[in-house]
DNA sequence: GCATGATCATGC
DNA sequence: GCATGATCATGC
């Protein structure tokens, strides 16, 4: 066992994952002994060589299991793979992921299901580093950890170009191979110092090759880790232009539009009956297509849809995160988490929805909470806090529970309701017995008057 | 399996 | 059409 073997359980994913994860925001640099620091150039394969060899403790080898053949079922194959960044900004994958070598001989009789290729490749722990050129490998941002497992439909793409290489060697003619013949998975040429190699069944001699996934699917898989994406992509549109004016003028193209129209015009087709539909549509409609906009996060603004009916009235009040009872007992206003939230910028995507029941996009804004709003916000939540104190009343009827916390006649701002996963989903109250989740809620009439006091 | 944002369902 | 309890879809 390496020194390392404290550090993880090698026959565990999850330990190895965790254990890797630590690594992300770091350089090798940060790992490696002093004694091995500045001895190498920046030669190829030395990120990957190193990153085994000092962070995970493994001893070189030219062996064909995976890394950690002992992990889950069929093993835990280490990868490391460059992306390096755009001049328009964002990232894409340097290179193709260079696999296993192909055997010519031996891999003739192989099926897929038993392939030595998916042994070794089914479930990837893929270490994502930032390129950059003129420095040393060891100097090298790590940007993502994650596993890469072959499933879905792209597991059936791989299938099929697998067996179109398969077949192409058993019939000798590996010479003809090339990259562009399959789809997500490539035979690469691989030792081009050596010379052709003969096999059976071979017509004639033919260059080393192995697996690889395209770089063009390792841009997929890139997309796949990055959870954000900037709306400004570009420093020069700040420069006449203030964040927040850039965010609502990529709103202007679609005002008025009917949401298939927008769709559409982006050219894309979202799941119409998910419940962050307008979410993910609004997301699109800035430019953004990763699940989260960096902008956003960074400056903590709270994105909300809010739908209105043909009356202006919105269709839903609006939620806020469940809460712990107890933790609402013992804290004060000030540092309570809905004070926090609500403290918060918001930012506001208004559908409407009209009479023949067509959504239409009304417009977008920026909103802070005004602080007599807020006020009124502590009353309720300081009522809450005082019911919880006294004991909340709990009855049942027609097999639903009802309770006496702040409901939405009791303020013009905000209620309680639950918020759970269903009726099971329940927290513990101070007293020790147990009640469905809840949460505090804008009411539907403050959204209202929000939207309708906001000028455009 | 759970947290979260969002939406559904029902009674009055 | 509102008030309120319950639940869904997604992501991690």
């Amino acid at each position: 066992m390496s020194s390392k073997s404290q550090e993880y359980d090698d026959t565990s994913v999850d330990s190895i994952f965790k254990y890797a994860k630590k690594v992300i925001n770091h350089r090798l640099r940060d790992f490696v002994p002093e004694k091995f620091l500045g001895t190498k150039k920046g030669n190829k394969g030395n990120f990957g060589d190193y990153l085994e060899t000092y962070y995970f403790g493994l001893k070189k080898n030219n062996e064909s299991r995976p890394d950690f053949p002992n992990a889950g079922e069929k093993g835990l194959e280490l990868k490391s793979t460059p992306i390096k960044m755009l001049k328009r900004g964002g990232f894409s994958a340097k290179e193709r992921l260079v696999l296993n070598m192909i055997d010519y001989d031996s891999i003739q009789d192989e099926t897929w299901d038993e392939s030595h290729f998916l042994s070794k490749n089914e479930l990837i722990l893929l270490i994502t580093y930032l390129y950059e050129q003129g420095i040393p490998f060891l100097d090298f941002l790590i940007k993502y950890v994650s596993l890469m497992k072959l499933e879905g439909t792209d597991r059936e793409i791989v299938r099929q170009d697998w067996e179109h290489i398969v077949d192409k060697i058993r019939q000798g003619k590996a010479h003809e191979l090339s990259e562009g013949e399959t789809n997500y998975l490539g035979a690469c040429r691989k030792g081009w110092k050596e010379k052709p190699v003969t096999y059976k069944n071979a017509i004639e001699p033919a260059k080393k090759r192995a697996f690889s996934f395209k770089q063009k699917y390792m841009n997929s898989i890139l997309r796949r880790l990055e959870d954000s994406e900037p709306i400004v992509k570009t420093i020069s549109q700040l420069r006449d232009n203030t964040f927040d004016n850039i965010v609502l003028k990529r709103f202007n193209p679609f005002k008025n539009l009917e949401v298939s129209q927008i769709e559409k015009r982006l050219g894309i087709g979202l799941n119409k009956k998910a419940k962050n539909y307008y979410e993910m549509l609004a997301r699109r409609m800035m430019g953004v297509s990763a699940k989260k906009i960096d902008e956003f996060e960074k400056a903590d603004i709270t994105m909300k849809i809010i739908r209105l009916k043909p009356s202006g009235m919105p269709k839903e009040s609006m939620s806020f995160k469940a809460f712990d009872f107890k933790e609402v007992a013992e804290q004060s206003w000030d540092e309570s988490e809905f004070s926090d939230q609500i403290e918060k910028k918001f930012f506001f995507v208004v559908f409407q929805i009209n009479e023949d029941e067509s959504v239409t996009f009304k417009k977008s804004f920026f909103w802070t909470m005004p602080l007599p709003d807020r006020k009124e916000a502590e009353k309720v939540w300081k009522k809450t806090q005082k019911i919880i104190h006294e004991g909340v009343k709990i009855t049942r009827k027609d097999g639903k529970n009802f309770n006496n916390l702040p409901g939405s006649k009791d303020s013009p701002v905000a209620h309680v309701r639950p918020h759970g996963q269903d009726s099971r989903d329940v927290l513990k109250l101070p007293d020790g017995r147990k009640m469905t989740k809840q949460c505090f809620w804008f009411n539907q009439g403050y959204i209202k008057e929000v939207v309708a006091n906001h000028k455009d």
